[in-house]
RNA sequence: GGCCGGGUACCCAAGUGGACUAAGGGGACGGAUUGCAAAUCCGUUAUUCAUGGGUUCGAAUCCCAUCCCGGCCUCCA
């Protein structure tokens, strides 16, 4: 069986082939994250998400070309009113750096860039996008290093973008209109509106009030988007044609994958709200451009996050970046674990009761790996194996078929799961004289993480600075001497103390261990 | 108003016509272990799948209706 993918565009599950199915080979774009403030972890879900389609792909032997977008472009704050109201994003982020600066509450390796470049503002999120990127595992951004044209920059694609404006210009499928701005002909394109259903026609019809009359005058039909903004005033601008000034919100997209992956290419991800407007435009500019029927053959949305059973929200205070999780003591495996376990087309519920469920799951395995390690040599006893091979390399077709049926990956976790407890962790482990090792098993659990992740993550909490490190090993002498001395009472209390600053011990046979537990 | 996605145990979450008297994880409870805990290991924990009809030999799975939740239609992953 092949791999089977809800396509937004179709509004149905089909079997995955890719354009170039001889030599396996896949091209995937997904919109990456605009770079004006931290990513958070409904940003991060939908990136995942992307990361584990892409995993999938691979285990299941193709090879995926996956481009990235950083929006560091500007634009404006009020997307509503196309004539330049509002604020500039980029402004918007350097006001606020430069406020934190002020406060002191910006990272030490911040404090040196100029608040007034907007470059600089976008090169900071950036590298703090890739920070968190990495650190969760996301293979694109490890691949940026050695590739840097898979994270393309908006900024370093607008003329091409220009290019790509003139043609729709020369096509008939752009017009300038009388406040000098560029907007896309939504009706001179039969499909707009096949990928989100909002067609011209019912656009038009559910106008009421929302968008503001003064452009909507000048626009032969409402849902005509910009393409070019000529402003002199704009932080960030650049010549054009049609004046100085920057490009409209989808046209880098349509560039950018064009430009690196080819004018069709086979899967294009985001979030669900990139569906309309983002994604509909998206296709309206390159295959008006391109005279091409088809640009993204499958469209990849992840629904949205939500925190605690609520949306998440500033103002509720359940609006976390993966800094802020680190933080609270969380750990990069658990924070993808907990994002990725929930199928990506429900709205998922984020949880710190989920958090710590996730972290448990992932030492778990960590066990295992590190137990199957020391046997790999042993022979399997016969009780565990089917066909020559233990539970672990026995559940690899399952957890295949599972990722293959719309990415399950909470039943290919639970394939795992099952298979993980069919050993006895931790003991000396049965032996046979089977073919089959212990260490068959490991490479079988790694196949498994090569989609999952989580395994070479970092799974121990930051340890946090040398003094607090120093109390800790104090507090945790003086339970023990303590305890040595049956002083139980004493030693509670050191133990009360350490949980009161969030850290969590245990007693092993080597001696006391501690961790940090989020809170 | 239009268009999507969803409602499965205390929580998270698979399963989408027969092997379901419904995976997996967490929690809770009982046991082993521990000074007591934590961690670990063993066991128990949904005759039931939002509600009401219908189709079928057979439905959590298909159809209809109702209620509820989330999203998009406006910047947002």
């Amino acid at each position: 069986m092949t791999l089977r993918l809800y396509n937004t565009l179709t509004k149905q599950e089909e079997p995955f082939a890719a354009l170039d199915e001889a030599n396996r080979r896949v091209s995937f774009y997904s919109c990456g994250p605009t770079v004006y403030d931290f990513a958070h972890i409904g940003n991060f879900r939908s990136f995942l998400n992307a990361d584990v389609l892409r995993r999938t792909l691979e285990l299941l032997g193709y090879e995926v070309r996956h481009v990235m977008n950083i929006t560091d472009v500007g634009h404006m704050t009020d997307d509503a009113v196309a004539d330049g109201s509002g604020e500039d994003k980029m402004q918007l982020a350097a006001k606020r750096l430069l406020e934190d600066k002020k406060s002191g509450k910006l990272p030490t390796d911040a404090k040196d860039i100029d608040p007034n470049d907007p470059y600089a503002v976008a090169d900071f999120y950036t590298h703090a996008f890739l920070d968190d990127a990495r650190s969760l595992g996301l293979r694109i951004a490890h691949e940026v290093q050695d590739a840097p044209e898979l994270m393309p920059r908006a900024t370093a694609y607008v003329p091409a973008m220009v290019e790509m404006i003139q043609t729709l210009m020369d096509k008939g499928h752009a017009y300038v209109a009388d406040d000098g701005v560029v907007y896309f002909d939504v009706q001179s394109f039969e499909e707009y509106g096949k990928l989100s259903g909002n067609t011209p026609d019912r656009i038009r019809s559910g106008e009421g009030g929302r968008v503001d009359e003064a452009t909507q005058a000048i626009k032969r039909h409402p849902a005509d988007f910009m393409l070019w903004k000529p402003d002199p005033t704009h932080l960030m601008r650049w010549p054009s044609p049609w004046g100085e000034g920057y490009p409209g919100w989808h046209i880098e997209c349509s560039v950018m994958a064009g430009s690196l992956l080819g004018e069709e290419i086979d899967l294009h991800s985001g979030g669900e709200d990139n569906i309309f407007p983002h994604h509909e435009c998206e296709i309206a500019q390159s295959c008006c451009a391109t005279g091409k029927p088809q640009f993204a053959r499958y469209w990849f949305h992840t629904r949205f996050l939500i925190v605690e059973g609520e949306k998440m929200s500033k103002s509720k205070g359940n609006f976390f970046t993966v800094r802020d999780l680190i933080a609270k003591g969380a750990t990069p495996a658990a924070i993808r674990l907990e994002l990725i376990k929930t199928h990506y087309r429900s709205n998922a519920n984020f949880t710190f009761q989920g958090l710590q469920n996730a972290q448990r799951q992932i030492e778990r395995w960590a066990k295992l790996e590190q137990w199957l390690r020391m046997y790999q040599d042993r022979p399997l006893p016969g009780s565990l194996t089917a066909e020559g091979g233990g539970p672990l390399r026995m559940a690899l077709p399952a957890f295949q078929e599972a990722l293959k049926a719309d990415l399950n990956v909470a039943g290919a976790i639970g394939v795992l799961s099952e298979a993980a407890s069919k050993h006895a962790v931790g003991g000396d482990p049965p032996q046979g004289d089977g073919g089959a090792t212990y260490g068959d098993e490991l490479e079988a659990l790694h196949t498994m993480n090569t989609v999952l992740g989580v395994l070479d993550l970092q799974r121990e909490a930051i340890r946090g600075d040398d003094d607090e490190r120093d109390l800790i090993e104090a507090k945790i002498a003086q339970r023990n001497a303590a305890r040595a001395n049956k002083d139980w009472t004493a030693a509670d209390a050191a133990r009360d103390e350490l949980l009161e600053m969030g850290i969590a011990i245990k007693d092993g046979p080597e001696g006391t261990t501690w961790s940090r537990i989020v809170k």
